[in-house]
DNA sequence: ATTATCTATAGATCTATAGATAATGC
DNA sequence: ATTATCTATAGATCTATAGATAATGC
């Protein structure tokens, strides 16, 4: 079963979509899908409302294909953590990593917080076929690493959601970072600085 | 200006009011508010849409009333957190209690996390009036504990916002965790040790 | 008498389509 | 010729109200 021929997109089809698609980030990460309107949609992208559907099947072929194109770039950071290289700097590598697409991506974290707390709707299914692969792979890795004495033994699923849990806060939660830490940058330092902390002291292993 | 003179509530609205605002905290927990329609919060509490309406002022106000009733007792294990207590044992008992309330009130802690999430539109003013105000006490309370040397020294603020991230990751994105932890029992109990592990690792003072 | 509930519906909002018009690429 | 955009609107969904009827508490 091949896939529809399909032509190739002309420059302002790539150029639309990928507004759409931005607009859409914006839009879909403040409110989630249902909350969500294609007149907020159009507006935030500077078009009106038949013409993203002309470009999308409709509201939720948008949603869709924001969250496939974001479940790719979103596990990078984890598929780039490498058995070859040492584990306490490779772990500590991915936290910083992790931290900074907070800092740089807040938008996608929280379309990706949404969706979760919803009951992922339309990424379960990403769930099990992209993300628990993967998941499990960089576990068994941790896990030897363990073993080999490299790092101080503890559940490795734990870790890793450890690490998810610490480095999204500061995405999905940043209204509430604000309030109690004002001082934007500054707060973002000691974050930064606070996590590394951490991982370093649960994974050195002891003596 | 004295409140306007308001009648004892009967038995009745009492039993009503609760129901529907239970119903409220199901739906808005699941789908924001804007994604949450009063069709959704009626069916769930088994009354017509118009006596919801009877009952509350509109949408907006079922979703105020959860809000308010809300904040108040989601600050009270950081309320108890007390001066008097054994530093590490006071934070650790802390964390155990949050442990706990994800487990047994994950409707409550998504309500706030999507509210969070959308930028806090009717929460900001509760933030600012009752979780700062606490989150500043307590953050002064553990600097002097750090101070006497009863604990590691380390960024307070960042402590807490950590002890929150760890917390009430497994309530929030509970979808995630069980698609790649798929043994409830086993996986909180994990989840349990893992953070307490934690904040025992970077709170217990160096010989 | 007062409180609670229901049916019916007004009026606003939302997704999506139809069909005409304008812009672009050979 | 094909692609892109617009106006107008159908049809569904949503919040909220009007006004009638039923249940409850003195």
């Amino acid at each position: 079963m091949p896939a529809p021929p399909e032509k190739k997109p002309s420059r302002i089809q790539i150029r639309n979509r990928r507004k759409i698609m931005d607009a859409a980030l914006d839009v879909f990460s403040q409110h989630g899908f249902r909350g969500a309107t294609l007149d907020q949609i159009a507006e935030a992208a500077g078009m009106s409302k038949p013409n993203l559907i002309y470009y999308f099947d409709g509201k939720e072929a948008i949603h869709v294909a924001l969250l496939n194109a974001l479940m790719t770039e979103w596990l990078d950071p984890l598929r780039e953590m490498d058995a070859q290289g040492d584990p306490l700097q490779e772990i500590l590598a991915y936290v910083r990593r992790k931290m900074e697409m907070s800092r740089q991506f807040p938008r996608e974290s929280r379309l990706f917080a949404i969706e979760i707390i919803q009951g992922a709707p339309r990424m379960l299914p990403h769930l099990e076929s992209d993300l628990k692969p993967l998941f499990d792979e960089k576990c068994a890795l941790i896990a030897g690493w363990m073993e080999a004495g490299k790092l101080a033994p503890q559940d490795p699923q734990q870790l890793v959601m450890s690490i998810w849990a610490l480095t999204q806060h500061f995405a999905d939660f940043d209204t509430q970072v604000r309030v109690l830490v004002p001082d934007e940058v500054a707060g973002w330092d000691a974050a930064n600085a606070h996590v590394e902390t951490i991982f370093k002291a649960i994974l050195t292993p002891k003596g």
